[in-house]
DNA sequence: GCATTGACGAAGG
DNA sequence: CCCTTCGCCAATG
C-alpha cells in the first residue's frame, strides 16, 4: 500500500538532476498568497509537467514529512474539489484551514474556487 | 521487471 | 450531463 514513509524527507532522491520537481512544488505551494488557491495542473503547468498533474499531488503528499510549512491545504484539483483533505491529520482539517483563510467551502468544493484562483503560471510568468 | 495504484486532467461515449 | 477510458510519471508490491 501507498506508505512512503519519506519520499525526499529532505534528501530528494537524484535519479538525475532532476530531482527538483518536488523542490519546485514545495516552493510553488509556498508562494500560493494567503486566501487563495491553485490546482494540481496549474502547477504542473508551471513546471512543465502539465501532463503529469499526478506527480505534484504525489509531491505534496510528501510535503508533510517535510519541516517546512506547506499550504497543500490551498492546492485542490482542477474542480475545486478537496480531494486530498483525506491525507491531513484530519478530514476536516483542509477545510477549516481554508475556512480560516475566508475560502468558503461548500461539500468539499470551495466556492468561487475560479475567483481565488491563483495560476502560478500566471503570477509567475516571466513575461 | 511487470502489474497496480494515485492529493489529476482531458477527451470520448 | 454523467460515466468510462487513456495518458503521464513515479512509487510500491
Amino acid at each position: 500500500m501507498k506508505k512512503p514513509d519519506s519520499p525526499e524527507n529532505e534528501k530528494p532522491r537524484d535519479p538525475r538532476k532532476h530531482n527538483s520537481f518536488y523542490e519546485d512544488v514545495y516552493e510553488v505551494v509556498k508562494l500560493i498568497p494567503r486566501g487563495r488557491v491553485t490546482s494540481y495542473g496549474a502547477i504542473a503547468k508551471y513546471l512543465g509537467t502539465k501532463m503529469s498533474s499526478r506527480m505534484v499531488g504525489w509531491a505534496l503528499n510528501g510535503s508533510h514529512f517535510s519541516t517546512e510549512k506547506i499550504p497543500a491545504h490551498r492546492v485542490i484539483n482542477r474542480n475545486g474539489m478537496l480531494t486530498g483533505k483525506a491525507h491531513f491529520a484530519t478530514p476536516t482539517r483542509m477545510q477549516e484551514l481554508l475556512e480560516k483563510e475566508k475560502i468558503k467551502v461548500k461539500d468539499d468544493v470551495v466556492v468561487d474556487f475560479q475567483k481565488l484562483f491563483w495560476d502560478p503560471a500566471v503570477e509567475l510568468k516571466i513575461d
